[in-house]
DNA sequence: CGGTTGCTTGAGATCCATCAATAGGAGTGG
DNA sequence: CCACTCCTATTGATGGATCTCAAGCAACCG
């Protein structure tokens, strides 16, 4: 347990070298201005670090910060009465836990580290204000909201309407679509933390069908793994074959069609 | 196809007989002032009509407003490759098709009026810049916003550790839960103009199985349905039988826990 | 080493999908 | 009022996808 490409080092709250995951995903959305991207290191209070395995927040909790992951994998997942786990999402570096202009009174989840992870504390009233503030900003905020609401549905009819090879490969087609957006994928490569059981209680699936699962499709030479490193051959035809829809609508066309909203530069 | 409650002349834009559902929803994560509901009602543009079957938002289109759900059903709805069509949720009266704040810049599901839906269009610039306005307005969106997403949340549990029965079962505690906070059950009966089959596309599973399903449900006496009305009988029974929790975590012990986050009066 | 954790494999059981057919309204037109 | 046609609900029978149980193996680690 430790190839972490985001590893401790690689959150520059000085430097440049290395662009911060948050700032990235969000310069998508919208394209930030220096005074933005100072703001929101600003508002990032103190980090904590977690170890693998370490609750970040128990369910029943009631939570007093927005948290956003700075690096390392994170679960939200549940319990059932019947003692069976349900991961209803799994947290990259540059996600938030919550929407990020106000808290819930109360999880109804815990937020389990996968790996080591360091995590950001953030007062929401005062991302909001940031947000409001600037309208570079809130559209890059709002635009990452629209994502992680995306992303739900997307799970939703993976879970609904996919059989379990499909949902496997549409998982790794969404962790390699993601983590490229943060910049964690080199040459169809990523590091890959989670295990077959872990895989399937996120698809709602049994471990030893997981495994069957990925024989399948590492048959087929799409996809690849080994020690914790998942590499996709052949990302298309992953794609079409778990029937993958690319996020990129979601952020490409935007720049004309939002401009109503808040006033974009460039 | 007929039975309403919410009716055509259940929208009073004028008179103060009926709550409009976005109200009662909202003062539910408020309390809302009378500037915030003449607000609310102003911002409300022309409101359309849509009859049963009516794709009311096509796939792959640019929105150009919030779309508020004022009276009726339909469904955010995604028909995959294979032909399968996936119900991603279900709108009711009082459901904005997205986050209060901002559009997405493309649709990725359809939506489709289950019943004759009246649906009111609002500029998400106009909402965002009232929830700033307002601490109280604010707060009463934000939660809304947070309700939407723990309910996604809530669904991807469903469908990936419950069986058919449970999610049969599961599914009538969260229709008796969100009608009852618009005011539409009545002594645990409402109206319920889902299909078999539109079930079975929500949850996953096959017609003839959701079939099945709710003979056992009838047969256990919690639940009883009759042209297209829904009694649920022992909703207590059908919540721990189908693993439901309630949503009121959601919204009761709110009022001091979020002070900081926005300025509540009372 | 022995213990733990994660991956892999086989065989039987189960849940649920699929196919096929019947039956009951509700609306339509003769 | 009857014949006709949808559409939805229902039932039975069969097959398939996936789960569960039960081992064995490989890697890592104290």
């Amino acid at each position: 347990m430790e190839t972490q490409s985001a590893r401790a080092d690689a959150m520059p709250n000085t430097g440049h070298i290395r662009r911060d995951a948050f700032l990235l995903k969000l310069s998508q959305g919208a394209a930030l201005t220096a005074d933005d991207e100072r703001m929101i290191c600003r508002l990032i209070g103190n980090t904590r670090h977690y170890q693998t395995g370490q609750t970040i927040i128990a369910d029943g909790d009631v939570p007093r910060h927005l948290i956003l992951i700075q690096s390392g994998w994170a679960y939200r997942q549940r319990y059932m009465a019947n003692g069976k786990r349900q991961i209803v999402s799994v947290l990259l570096p540059g996600d938030l836990t919550e929407p990020f202009g106000a808290l819930p009174p109360m999880v109804m989840y815990s937020l389990r580290a996968v790996t080591p992870v360091e995590a950001g504390l953030i007062d929401p009233a005062q991302l909001r204000a940031a947000a409001e503030a600037s309208p570079s900003l809130g559209q890059a905020l709002w635009q990452d909201l629209l994502v992680s609401a995306a992303d739900a549905h997307d799970r939703v009819v993976t879970l609904g309407s996919l059989d379990a090879v499909e949902r496997v490969g549409h998982l790794f087609c969404e962790l390699h679509s993601r983590l490229s957006a943060i910049g964690l994928v080199k040459a169809g490569e990523f590091e890959m933390p989670m295990t077959q059981a872990d895989i399937a209680d996120l698809l709602g699936l049994s471990t030893v069908h997981v495994n069957r699962c990925m024989q399948e499709l590492r048959a087929t030479g799409m996809l690849s793994l080994s020690r914790g490193c998942a590499k996709v051959h052949d990302i298309e035809a992953l794609a079409s074959a778990s029937m993958f829809e690319s996020r990129d609508h979601y952020l490409k066309p935007h720049a004309e069609v939002t401009l109503s909203t808040g006033a974009l530069r460039r």
